[in-house]
DNA sequence: ATGGTTGCACAGCAA
């Protein structure tokens, strides 16, 4: 059995809820995780989904800010969601496939300006969150499990587009670099993308204010689709849809996307 | 070094 995922920062689900069913018609991913969907769930244009071939939803939502979702073609069980950091922040959702394997969609703090938690309560609050990640991967040792989402982070040299001009922005600071790596340490999180493009610059956002942003290209690789080890070896055909930035009123992220043969 | 844009919701915050 193979099916492929996606995962996109939408910026509004119900302003570019057209840009979701374009996505959903010209890609057709089996399933579609979205983070900042800023909706309450019973707003969410389930619908115009549903009228795609996407008829199970999977969501948690809040007025204005967060919200997470996920789209499918196949069947999905909603396994839950946790409240890390304990704000009631609707920045985590799961669902079961039929083929056991689990979907955590996330969308971590961005974090604020200032990388210095003295002075910045949002930059604690995501290393908060992120060790709060860690410990629960920690403890619940999962198994056939994809973790996709937008982690707000851009880990390595090649996911930035200057080093050295980022290490002190939050998003690629040493010590949020350093958080990640021990959630992904924590339950041996396979970075899909990077296993199948290793090599060169990559970006999943580029910021609405430059005036050119493809032509700047100072972009970021903030959304990311780990796996782990027991399925990572299945994933392939990992690609950026750079193009879905150009849309029409777009998202200043573009969709990450992966197969799984299992 | 600063300011640049967008969404929500209607002022200013979050990103």
């Amino acid at each position: 059995m193979s099916f492929s995922l996606a995962t996109w920062n939408i910026n509004s689900v119900r302003l570019r809820a057209d840009l979701v069913t374009k996505l959903l018609r010209e890609e057709a991913p089996d399933v579609l995780c979205l983070q900042e969907c800023k909706s309450p769930v019973d707003k969410i244009p389930v619908e115009l989904f549903a009228a795609a071939g996407y008829r199970h939803i999977v969501a948690r939502g809040q007025k204005g800010y967060n919200g997470v979702a996920i789209l499918s073609k196949l069947l999905v069980e909603d396994v839950g969601h946790r409240d890390f950091v304990a704000r009631g922040d609707a920045r985590h959702v799961a669902a079961r496939l039929e083929n056991g394997v689990t979907i955590h969609n996330f969308y971590v703090p961005a974090g604020g300006d200032l990388p210095d938690r003295e002075v910045n309560e949002k930059f604690g609050h995501k290393l908060d969150f992120l060790t709060e990640m860690r410990d629960w991967f920690h403890g619940e040792t999962p198994a056939k499990s994809i973790l996709v989402g937008d982690l707000n982070i851009a880990p390595r040299e090649d996911d930035v587009w200057s080093h050295k001009q980022l290490l002190k922005v939050v998003s690629h600071t040493p010590i949020e670099v350093d958080h990640l790596a021990q959630v992904q340490d924590s339950a041996g999180w396979v970075d899909v993308t990077r296993k199948d493009i290793p090599e060169g610059q990559l970006y999943s956002w580029w910021s609405y204010r430059a005036r050119d942003w493809d032509a700047a290209d100072k972009g970021r690789r903030l959304d990311h689709v780990w796996a782990t080890p027991d399925i990572a070896n299945a994933a392939h055909s990992s690609r950026v849809l750079r193009d879905a930035r150009g849309w029409e009123k777009p998202s200043d992220h573009a969709p990450v996307f992966a197969t799984f043969d299992l």
